[in-house]
DNA sequence: GCAGACTCTCAAGCTCAGCTTGAAGGGAAG
DNA sequence: CTTCCCTTCAAGCTGAGCTTGAGAGTCTGC
């Protein structure tokens, strides 16, 4: 942790960095990056996390931890979680898991530390206005580690559709994120035909939010279709709350 | 905790109440009338918080701790940010001295319209494991402004059941919350009947994921079944978040 | 193809926050 | 005066969040 360096780069000759992008990062190599941002990370407490079930790096042939961008992103957002909102690892986890936790990542150099602001941050997949920004299959498969099949499987029915640019599969936003968590639920053992239980029950809600809704998203006045997509989207984050709501209440019979 | 109360308000007359008010309340008087919003208080905790320097309340005489309701307003206070927004006791401190700490529930009348939706921070609410907070039909009512006449149809529907203790209902924390969220969608004009459609798609996932945890859930071994308790809830999280995500990727083919 | 730096797993241990328990006693109220 | 309820203080317990160490394998450059 002592080795002064502004800029990890610095060290390393510029054909690496594309490397570095391909094959991802070695643990001391990551530790090393983030000890200027978390004074007291360590590799044993990155392997800890792990160990948690917080992150998930690839590995190579011998069994050596890879972890590429995206594993950064997640690794620093679980830090500043922890460091700024004191949230308990347990908690960080649910977070995550919940896709609530976009961070507000930054360059954002000397944040003067203990500043809890909560910055309510919409995430752009979660918005029911597209951002419209795409991303190549490679890139998607890599990030969320998903299996290709499962993404065809995901194509085959329905759920997702991607777009084919160039003999290039492409995926927007919300798609990618279906996909993470697909994957993630493949990890608990939740296989693929078992998504029809959310698909059918999502095509329900829509109906029933599209026909409450239909006549001021019909109106050619745009300040009042404009209230119309806000409401809609205010309904949606309503609506899976009280779906979760109601799912814990199911589950905690089931537990007890 | 040794105690064995039930109702706390019930072995104290009426009369008492100016003289509490005054006088101020004992540490057991003040255990028991906070059991019901924090089960696992106890005699031994306020006085632990007060060790560690969050509490300072006047003394009798004799020695006895004596509680004026500023006094009960900042322990609950404390209690709240513990449980809801998992801060240490040391933060907590610092919170109440630098006066930041106006959160609660309070006579704010100020919250009233313009309120959208932004109490996004409950998070103990979305535990399997139910910490066993129970909450005042009154007092639920008044949090969540919701129509009386709705509490009841829910308890008709079975969405939720509550509980009578001496006469008065009593809800836990996942109820007061799905009173709150079916008062929001009201308001977008979700009616009752179409709670229907989430309720049913709830139990669908429920049976879904038991299935898939049943024989972990009924271990025998306690760690095992500790570790499925944990699994269930990163799978409820996630099958929401997809749910979510489903959601709007419908909405959006509406939307547009 | 070997040295040396780096990494792996797994079990045990360590520290601190946040309480709990028990002993030994004094105050309050019927 | 008796019966709870309350007091302090010291010791102990539990779980979260890592750290350490042993023993073994991997990667990289020369």
């Amino acid at each position: 942790m002592a080795t002064t360096n502004h800029t990890q780069a610095a060290q390393v000759p510029d054909g690496d960095d594309d490397e570095r992008r391909q094959k991802g990062m070695t643990i001391g190599v990551v530790c090393k990056g983030l000890a200027q941002e978390f004074p007291d990370i360590s590799i044993s407490k990155i392997r800890y996390l792990e160990d948690q079930k917080l992150l998930n790096p690839r590995r190579t042939a011998g069994g050596y931890r890879l972890y590429s961008p995206s594993d950064m992103v997640r690794l620093r957002t679980i830090l500043r979680l922890q460091r700024d909102e004191f949230l308990p690892l347990r908690v960080i986890r649910q977070e995550l898991a919940s896709g609530r936790a976009t961070d507000g990542d930054g360059k954002v150099a000397t944040e003067s530390s203990h500043a809890v602001a909560s910055k309510r941050k919409r995430r752009a997949s979660v918005s029911v206005t597209d951002g419209g920004a795409m991303y190549a299959l490679e890139d998607v498969l890599e990030e969320t580690r998903a299996d290709p099949s499962l993404v065809r499987e995901l194509e085959d029915y329905g759920v997702i559709k991607g777009e084919l640019r160039a003999g290039k599969h492409y995926y927007d936003e919300t798609e990618r994120e279906i996909i993470g968590a697909v994957t993630e639920l493949a990890r608990y053992g939740v296989g693929g035909r078992n998504l029809r239980v959310f698909r059918s029950s999502a095509d329900r809600e829509a109906a029933l939010l599209q026909q409450i809704l239909a006549p001021a998203l019909r109106s050619r006045n745009p300040e009042r279709r404009k209230e119309a997509l806000e409401a809609l989207e205010n309904l949606a984050a309503v609506a899976t709350h009280l779906k979760h709501l109601l799912l814990i209440r199911d589950l905690r019979k089931i537990a007890k």
